[in-house]
DNA sequence: GCCAACGTTGGC
DNA sequence: GCCAACGTTGGC
């Protein structure tokens, strides 16, 4: 089992969207970076992955989700009416991977960008570096533990 | 809204 | 394969 954290925006998909069907995953579809896109090309069943929300007024990591779908070609890259579509990407050469997520939890608080900057401990996790657009990205049992233990 | 940092594109 | 130009990300 192998560990995750994804950026989004809330005002797209946030954790209460989660929360509030339990019982349907979410398709985690649209990410068009190949440094994110191959990490979730390794998302397998089981795997736990943070929720960062980004580009908004609370910043910081609001819960966690669950993969219960291994990683599989993203649908919206063959719509052509999807934002996310991509001529270039055909059922035979997929481009893009995509992955199906369901509602872990929702933390007591947010963990703030502010307080996972200052942790030595996470010094080296792509969030927090200067300048950093991962949007997907592994976390280490190390981090994980470090960042569950602040809620 | 600003803008630094970054990834991608395309001409050469 | 280089790199300037461009578009995007994302914190502030």
């Amino acid at each position: 089992m192998t560990r995750w954290l994804v950026k989004t925006e809330p005002d797209e998909c946030s954790i209460d969207d989660f929360a509030r069907s339990p019982d349907i995953a979410i398709v985690w579809e649209g990410v068009r970076n190949y440094q994110a896109r191959n990490f979730i090309r390794d998302m397998t069943v089981g795997d736990e992955v943070f929720v960062y929300h980004s580009s908004c007024k609370h910043i910081g990591i609001a819960g966690m989700v669950t993969v219960v779908r291994d990683a599989y070609p993203d649908p919206a890259q063959f719509d052509s009416k999807s934002d996310y579509y991509d001529a270039k990407s055909t059922p035979d050469n997929p481009r893009w991977t995509a992955v199906d997520m369901i509602f872990g939890r929702k933390f007591p608080r947010l963990i703030t960008l502010d307080e996972l900057k200052v942790l030595p401990q996470l010094e080296s996790l792509a969030l927090v570096r200067k300048g950093n657009r991962l949007s997907v990205m592994p976390v280490s049992d190390d981090e994980w533990k470090t960042i569950v233990s602040l809620c």
